[in-house]
Parts: structure tokens; sequence; C-alpha cells
DNA sequence: TAAAATAAAAGTCAAAGAAAGTCAGCTAAG
DNA sequence: CTTAGCTGACTTTCTTTGACTTTTATTTTA
């Protein structure tokens, strides 16, 4: 079985997309019976996936008539990789890396093949250094891509 | 009787052709009590015989719903992309993977900019390694991310 | 009409479940 | 005797669920 959570992401990005706009409304039961999940499933799929490290901002109202606002915050492009240049820093675990790459992914800024390439050019497999310089080298590499990929917009 | 590794790896590689795909995924328990083997043993199998080197992509997701994914450039159809693999090897000059990418965009198989990517990701300024394992790291670099342009293709 | 009760949302958190990964040590084959 | 193969105990990561809480709106009642 395809996973739950994945497909109430893949719904999710859809909404944003048909709407062609940056705010989407949900409402947490309605959406859980549609998908036949406990309702708290709903915030999982939200905090693990619509997070603010991707880029999203989560409003609610409870009580009669609530519901979840989803804000795809978009931080215009300088800034973006200014901000996440930053973050990389002089040493990056893969975890990170990977968080900064969706990111960066996620505002539009590289295509998803691209954010694949990245992925595996800081994936441990990939970079057979010694376990104690793997985190510095990573992060250069990291930044040269970002760096590229800043220099070469479309 | 015949070592089960081989059955497993013969098993794989019938998947591969079976689906005449270049993508096969695997549920790790399954194989497993498929083979009445513990299932580390597929572990095994997939490290001995799956490697980067000969060409394989691994890429797992652990918890409910997990699988392993084996991506596989194929010799005869994408002998471009095989070819190019194999030529990269253990080590690999900044210059010659230049060529490198340089043949791969010419083919159409990756964009200018994704190559730009590429290039940023290999080169001595990204690789802060030290001198005499530069070659090395960058083989794997290289090789990683071809495996992954590969994988996502359109 | 103001306070109280009820209903209608969403939030939290811990526990259980479902995978895959690691690694040290044992066994068998060459 | 050395290397390749195999195993099981333990770990880590990710998902799903349900019981309980909190907040807000609506309705009832004194």
């Amino acid at each position: 079985m395809a996973k739950m959570s994945d497909l109430i992401e893949v719904f999710i990005k859809e909404l944003f997309e048909d709407n062609a706009a940056d705010v989407v409304e949900i409402q947490r039961n309605e959406l859980a019976s549609y998908f036949k999940c406990a309702p708290s499933q709903i915030n999982y799929v939200l905090t693990t996936r619509f997070s603010v490290d991707k880029g999203y901002l989560i409003e609610s109202q409870r009580g009669g008539g609530g519901s979840i606002k989803i804000v795809h915050v978009k931080q215009d492009r300088d800034s973006a990789f200014a901000s996440v240049l930053e973050e990389v820093g002089d040493s990056t675990t893969v975890m990170k890396a990977d968080q900064i790459i969706t990111f960066i992914q996620q505002q539009g800024y590289i295509s998803q093949r691209e954010g694949k390439i990245m992925r595996a050019a800081i994936s441990d497999r990939a970079v057979a250094a010694p376990v104690n310089m793997r985190n510095e080298i990573r992060a250069g590499i990291l930044k040269a891509m970002l760096l590229s990929a800043y220099a070469a917009r479309e």
C-alpha cells in the first residue's frame, strides 16, 4: 500500500497548484474522513511535510467553523540563496544538507532533478572521504553547487 | 548448496530483466522471508553486488511503507551513460570529469544548468580534501551524480 | 441578556507498529 | 588461515492511531 502520508502530501500540493495560490485552506476532520485516517495524521503530515524548514507556515483556528491555513512563504531569489548559503557554513551533515536542498527546491529555484543530483553529490555513499572530514567536504561541495545554480538562473 | 547470496543476486537481476526496467523496488523483509534468510543478508548482497562501482544506486526508506529502490544503468540500452561511468572509474581529474560532463551534456542527457552544477561540485575549490584523495572523492561524487541524473531522466 | 452548557473544531503526545540499518562474531569455503 | 558469507541482537527512522486537551462558536437557560 502506498503510504497514506505521501498521498495526503500530494493532495495538498495539488491544491496549491489548482488554485495557483500560495495559501491553501483545509478542514482537518473533513480531510481525515476523506482519506479514512485519524485526524491527527493530518497534523503529522503538516509537521513533517509542510514545516517552516521547507518554506511553509501553518495558521489555524479551532472551534466551530475552524480550519487550517497553509501558507507557502516565498522568499526572493537573492535572500533565499543568501540565507541558505549561510546555513551551510563550514560543515554540514547529510540531514541538514538535505533540508537545505529541499527548501531551495520548494521555493522553486532549482528543479526536482537538480535537487536529486545535488542530494546524490552530498550523500555519504558519494563522499568517500574519512568520516571526520566528510561534513566539511560536504559543505564545500554544496556551497559550490548552490552558487552555480544561483548564477545560472533561467 | 549454491550460495544464498548468489541466488539473491540473480533473483534481483531477473527482476530488472522481467520488468525491462532500470529501477527495481524490493521489501527487505519480504525478500528475506522468501529466501528464508536473515534480513541483514539482503544488505550484504546489496553492498557486495549492487555497489555504485557496478553502476547501481540504492535508495531506501525506513518505517511503515518503507522499501529499497535499486537503480541500474543498463549497458546495452543506454551505453552512453554506462560507458561514461566506466570511464570515471575510481579516480578522476577535474579535466577528465569536465570532459565527461560536457559529453553527456552534448548528448542531451543533462541540461546546461545541470552541467554547471555538476562542474561546480567536482571542482577543486568545492572538493576541499587533501590533494592525494581528491581524485578518488571526485570520482565518487561524479558517479553518484551521473547515476541520479540517469535515474531521474525524463 | 448574561451566564452556562453544548458542540465543533483543532492540538498534543505517547505508544505501538512497520520498516530498514549496523555490527560484531560465527561459519564455511578456497 | 584468510576471506567471503551468514546471522541475530540491537538500533534508528518513519508512520499510524487513539485518548485526552484546548480553543472557539453556538445554543440554551435562568
